[in-house]
DNA sequence: GATTGATGTGTAACCGGTTACACAATATGA
DNA sequence: TCATATTGTGTAACCGGTTACACATCAATC
């Protein structure tokens, strides 16, 4: 791979003149340019970042940290963010943290120490550590940091009351909500918003995992326990293992038990029957979030700092058609 | 932040003895080294991993380059691959190319300049381009590049054969194959193998898109104009949207047709019934891949070019127990 | 003809690590 | 006691870009 200094060599003018060139800075004559051209090309020529990078202390890095690539929430939002990184010129580091403080940290200073740029954050360590503190511009996915770092959501409360009210509206009248992990802010939200629309007609409020797993004995439990024939899922992957036990149970979806997901992955429409749910612009989330980022890297300041995105339902076939309730 | 030559100072030594200590290379006093530590630690000082880069011509860069991580199958690969990396302190840095040989030649360009150590690539310009050429270290996962290139696959001729010997031992007589994009060489062997095992019971061999939406199209081209009882799909998600059709078409599963799909990713255990399915190795092929680029950057030769691990059926329900085959 | 400003170019320092090399000081062995 | 390791440390060059600054040249203006 050639230097700036071999080229400069080949075109017979100084590395200043040659880096002029590439960065279309400062004043060149028209036949040096031609001549700086002509070798670039020769020699196949392109700068190094590395060394581009130290000297401007920016490294065109982005890092990205999530629990875990695997849950089907985060493809969608790595996408999101790598694309809208890409437009700018921005490569992505993918972190997964498993949810575990340890390896968050880690992270954040390997990532620090190569000088990313600026840094998407979906965690739950909310409230512990230093965001604050830290040189990168961070924005927060999903997830609410403290603070005075701009934070990208979907309204989750709202999405809680259109679940419950879609299920009254449908003609279940015995709902059960199977929340996330409730140390979790957004999961919180979404369970408050449902309670609150459901009132008297909540039979149960139970807890499940996230993970597929933990969500098929959360539904057992649930079915072994309580009579419903509305459940609000607090993601989509939960609603799946719901219909799962439901169909392996011999009740019927959406006759006898009406079943609403959250979250709007593409496992909704995989499944069978297909999924009604409260849907996130995911991919809008995280196209936003990383725009934001890009943004602050690039000096500008950030109007709002907290940012919620609407919801909305995706009506498919584990609720009953309007005007059939029975 | 600190540089060395601050450390240097507080610590009342040079850069060259701070850096010493840092890398545990060289002569060192006692007394210089905990001096240094001290400082180091006074200063909270971290080294600028770019500088490091820029003169160790090591970037501790992997790139990752897959066709979108929104597809089921690559989300493992990439957890996988950034898991093994992270253990040896590589950032992996993720890239989609939508299998436009554009953006990937655009990617491979941009990561050549940032100096990545190392590449994965799961892509299908297999002869194209001048992967041989490039000066960093190459793996290729999934997919078989021509060359001195180390490949990770699986068995997917086995995987086929496989699939037909099941569906042909559960009591299926005319048989299907819904195989995906036949110009990629991986899937052309599921289905050769397949078919081979097949033989006369062989009643239709179909191509379908790998993306949901596609395969319901695939789905019911099938349903309309032939009759069968067993079903291979080339991969889990053309077998969901198999299974759905199938579903609203009020064709019972297993009963009257049985579906194995192909991949054993997370999606085929949430779907109702739950898929039988040939999997592959998906987190093991991601794990050996960045292995064998690791060791490959860390100058040791590589013994086989091309690794080729098993799969294996895992029997779920949309095939029928054995002896209760009709 | 002198002053001014725009244009064009090169030298060398700088970013922050790493390391070859020179030079000491001390220890070992004959 | 003198030659030879062994140990310890600092200076300065280097990695490959970027850019402040000095210096030229040339046209326009007074």
């Amino acid at each position: 791979m050639s230097t700036i200094r071999e080229v400069a060599k080949v075109a017979n003018v100084s590395v200043a003149t040659v880096s002029r060139v590439m960065n279309e800075k400062g004043y060149v004559s028209e036949k040096a340019r031609t001549a700086v051209l002509q070798a670039i090309k020769q020699l196949d020529y392109r700068p190094n970042r590395v060394a581009r990078s130290l000297f401007q202390k920016r490294s065109g890095l982005i890092g990205l940290i999530v629990p875990d690539i695997t849950n089907p929430f985060f493809p969608q939002l790595a996408r999101a963010v790598e694309d809208m990184a890409h437009q700018h010129g921005f490569q992505v580091i993918l972190c997964n943290t498993d949810e575990q403080f340890q390896k968050e940290q880690e992270y954040i200073q390997s990532l620090e120490a190569m000088h990313v740029d600026g840094l998407i954050i979906t965690t739950n360590y909310s409230n512990n550590p230093n965001y604050e503190e830290l040189e990168v511009p961070i924005v927060a996915l999903d997830r609410v940091l403290q603070g005075a770092i701009p934070t990208v959501t979907s309204n989750g409360h709202d999405g809680g009351k259109k679940a419950a009210q879609f299920l009254l509206d449908h003609g279940a009248t015995e709902l059960v909500v199977i929340s996330g992990p409730s140390k979790l802010p957004t999961i919180r939200k979404r369970r408050d918003g449902f309670e609150e629309i459901a009132g008297k007609h909540l039979v149960a409020s139970i807890e499940s995992p996230f993970h597929f797993q933990g969500a098929l004995g959360a539904a057992n439990y649930l079915f072994d326990h309580y009579d419903c024939n509305g459940i609000f899922a607090a993601n989509d992957v939960i609603a799946a293992a719901t219909i799962q036990v439901a169909a392996e149970r011999g009740i019927a979806i959406p006759d006898q038990l009406q079943i609403i997901g959250y979250d709007g992955i593409e496992l909704g429409q995989m499944i069978s029957p297909p999924l009604t749910t409260i849907a996130q612009p995911i991919y809008q989330m995280g196209e936003l979030a990383a725009k934001l980022l890009i943004q602050r890297i690039e000096g500008k300041e950030i109007a709002a700092v907290h940012h919620e995105l609407m919801v909305e339902v995706i009506e498919r076939e584990t609720t009953k058609r309007k005007g059939e309730e029975s």
